[in-house]
DNA sequence: TATAATTGTTTCATATTATGAAATTATGTT
DNA sequence: AACATAATTTCATAATATGAAACAATTATA
């Protein structure tokens, strides 16, 4: 059993730790403990240990087999591991299409997700004669914000639609700017069905935008990922849809790579 | 927010539930958090969320962003949903590949997990005219026992070997069964180079078992797989080879199901 | 650069809350 | 049926979580 002594901080809370201690009890070798066994992996006293179970128990973090009345660890556990498992992931699984992606299209790439209801860019690519983005890593915008904003609001439904919009309201960030919440609506449901958004100077003006969705094994949009393009002329590839495709590859490449399965 | 409120029990821990309260702020939209945000979140004191936090973080629950000084779900909680995840989808990973087996080489198939040290049934397909397994799904057998033993005893270090051997001593249970502990271990360490285990009468007279391990994402062994033949003559296909070919390949399978990389 | 405002950290007296011994009930074994 | 083992519940007590307030650090604003 792991010792945690070295890194101790003058805060304790002792219910807090032998929940903890308990929770530790179970690895891969010992999926399923009874009462008793935890009593004396963990040196409680049996009534604490029923306590902290039955706690544990009805918030979906360990669960009871009925019939033996051993416990094993639970789905909530599941859950919050894929948070952790998606956010660890994400940018090391997007890293070389990113790359791939920027040198095959010769444009900026950016990747963002959503975080408390903001576009957050997580990552981005670009290069010299390249669309400069004014945008840093880490740097927040208005969810409703351009190519990437467009593909992770596209998952949402249509209350947290709302929500978002009422919270930051559309602007006219460029005279191209969708700014009617219909309209943006339904531009939503578009990029939805589609899979994929194409946004000409809503967002910047002479930059139009190409994105799509990245999922994970959960099926869930976890992010976004969309290129820049000058409005004008094209780089190396001349063929919009052919770029369309890029896009969209690198995105299921990526997806994929999270443990989406297509099918 | 969830409620838990349906299904409380009447035993509660208040600083544990608590700390749920606060694991319960993160999400996929909500990967970073600072302590105020917990606190309006939570409603709770800054104090009380501090020292839970503090608590958590040191015991892997919750990390710390050093900069923004933010926090966001820990290292612990991944592990922790991979037990789960490989437990509830083993089982599932590992149904339809072993009906195929089953139909494919006309034999008995058998699913076991190492549980406490101890070898326990996870599944098994057995058909007409085919040996009949003693065990049911969930019966525990020494970790020694048989091909599926053999196959979990020899992913485990020398020294858990050492320990499991005391505990349960090696039995004659037919004339050809290995009871001499140094040739049991030298055979688990050929086992582990090749890969398979081809195990002649040594669990039960007239049986002829061929077993090989299943990893998942983490390339730990997590459960072996294997088929239970007569001795004397074969059924629909001849060569032990190619048996043992069919016994690998279904490994392989759900090997990969369950997020194994080959490479 | 000074000042205000926000956020994070620590202290400590207090009462709330976790605790565990023991009794009770349930389940499994001989 | 009698025994043994495991799970559940009760309750008085003391140990422990608590939160107000003070302090420190960081960030925003003038």
């Amino acid at each position: 059993m792991k010792q945690y002594n070295d890194k101790k901080s003058i805060y304790k809370v002792q219910a807090l730790e032998r929940a903890l201690d308990i929770l530790d009890c179970f690895s891969f070798q010992d999926r399923e403990l009874s009462l008793t066994d935890m009593v004396q992996r963990t040196g409680l006293n049996k009534t604490t240990v029923k306590r902290l179970i039955s706690n544990l128990t009805t918030r979906g973090y360990l669960q009871q087999e009925p019939q033996s009345k051993k416990y094993q660890l639970g789905m909530r556990l599941f859950e919050l591991g894929g948070i952790v498992f998606s956010s660890f992931s994400l940018r090391q699984a997007a890293s070389y299409p990113m790359t791939r992606l920027q040198n095959e299209a010769g444009a900026t790439v950016l990747l963002g997700v959503n975080m408390e209801d903001q576009l957050v860019y997580i990552d981005k690519r670009e290069g010299q004669g390249m669309i400069r983005v004014s945008s840093e890593v880490g740097w927040r915008r208005p969810l409703n914000y351009g190519m990437l904003g467009m593909v992770l609001m596209s998952s949402l439904d249509s209350q947290d639609v709302k929500r978002v919009l009422q919270q930051y309201p559309l602007k006219p960030y460029t005279p191209l700017s969708i700014t009617d919440t219909d309209a943006f609506s339904l531009r939503l449901e578009q990029v939805r069905d589609q899979g994929y958004v194409v946004e000409k100077e809503e967002a910047v003006e002479n930059v139009i935008g190409i994105a799509a969705p990245i999922r994970d094994y959960s099926r869930q949009v976890v992010a976004a990922l969309g290129i820049a393009l000058p409005a004008g002329l094209r780089n190396q590839v001349d063929d919009l849809d052919q770029i369309i495709d890029l896009v969209k590859n690198a995105c299921e490449t990526i997806s994929s790579d999270l443990g989406y399965l297509k099918i």
